[in-house]
DNA sequence: CCAAAAGTGTTGACCGTACACCCATGA
DNA sequence: TCATGGGTGTACGGTCAACACTTTTGG
């Protein structure tokens, strides 16, 4: 079947995302094989024949993170003729959302990668600028209407960090009393008995995403739906 | 560069919505090649070596219905490895919303193609059935945020064959009243000197989508945001 | 005792939703 | 004159957005 049609090289490129310190980052690598040696570049690699898209994301996320079982989804992908100078590539784009304190960092180091706070980011090679824009368009829209911030705290946090997260994601201040409220009565946060005093002498109550009740509220048909106007 | 990468076919599929005596329907290709000779299936092809995935896309609607510049967007790239039994194919979908009566019947026939009311539709080859669930889901998203109905309707329309399309979309009785409210205080509806009597003996009041006012209110800051709540 | 971050409530405006009757016309 | 679909307005409740001060504690 199907002799006569032509065949494509098709890669994955993965923008992996990260939070640290109070900023949302980006995970880059130095690639390492012409074209464009040496300059930053996106994690990816050729699908395999024996690989479904899914699969080839994940081999592609945990060569660089060790992760596996994270949070990955495919949003576009990208066909134009030129986008790759050394030949005609398809390549479908994937993104990550990972706690980065839980990622391999000797990996990291072995890939020449490093991380980036998105507002640092360097130029990347090909179209790879479009995709990561792509990406954070999506994280925008995802973060919304579906509870990913968890993906990319700690298990435990406070709300100060919960919501800085949001401030990164959406390049905008928020108010914190509103920010609390919202979040708390949907219920899906576990307050513990303990508090981070790393960030001030107070201390902030740790949380925990409290995914069983999360589970519970959906089949009822509660959505998340957090208000952030544009 | 690449040279021990492996291959793959890339084909594009189309959903094709149209809607017309108050519902929405899918264009369909009776399947002239094996496997699954004679089933219904998403209209597609395989990507050339030399066109874009946009561009194959376009090639494969005009192939069918003679359009072109008609709204067409991708939406996922299906990868499963058994997902065409005949051989290992990536297929990248796209969904397009046409206006039923421009375009060209007699290709139609020639492709053994028909439009299905979406309540009617048979199931498809391969995972088009999945395809097709989430081009609807994208479609439902697209239409609270962008005026997208206007491409599925002719080019002058009455709000209630405009309010009938959203309810074929979400598959929902909405209220007159607050559907026309909410369309026509967007300021994006143009009422037009004419009626059309062939809904009925009162007769109703043709509009056209204003799309020079609705660039001029985007650059304000506008978005269109019809609430319809799930 | 002071600096620095955490935590806490209220109000007004706007928006979404529910709801029922009159109009125009051709047959 | 009647059947059919087209067109219209209001009131209520809930949600979002704006806003400032007190608390805790380590240094």
């Amino acid at each position: 079947m199907y002799q006569h049609s032509d065949k494509h090289l098709v890669a994955v490129d993965c923008i992996i995302f990260g939070f640290e310190k109070g900023s949302l980052k980006l995970l880059l690598v130095k690639r390492k094989i012409e074209p464009c040696c040496g300059e930053w570049s996106l994690m990816g690699g050729f699908l395999f024949e024996n690989e479904s898209l899914d699969e080839a994301a994940s081999r592609i996320l945990k060569q660089l993170t060790g992760l596996e079982n994270v949070y990955l989804r495919q949003f576009h992908a990208y066909g134009e003729m030129q986008r790759d100078p050394a030949a005609r590539v398809i390549s479908v784009a994937y993104f990550a959302l990972i706690k980065i304190r839980e990622h391999d960092y000797t990996l990291v180091q072995e890939y020449d990668a490093r991380w980036f706070p998105f507002a640092e980011k360097p130029a990347l090679i090909f179209d790879h600028d479009t995709m990561v824009a792509a990406a954070l368009d999506r994280l925008r829209l995802e973060a919304k209407t579906h509870p990913v911030g968890f993906e990319l705290l700690p298990e435990k946090f406070t709300l100060p960090q919960f919501q800085s997260l949001y401030e990164c994601i959406y390049q905008r201040k928020l108010d914190n009393r509103n920010f609390r409220k919202s979040i708390l009565s949907t219920g899906i946060l576990e307050k513990l008995d303990e508090k981070d005093r790393t960030g001030s002498k107070k201390g902030a109550w740790l949380y925990r995403f409290d995914k069983n009740n999360y589970r519970e509220l959906l089949t009822k048909g509660f959505r998340f739906n957090l208000t952030i106007s544009e």
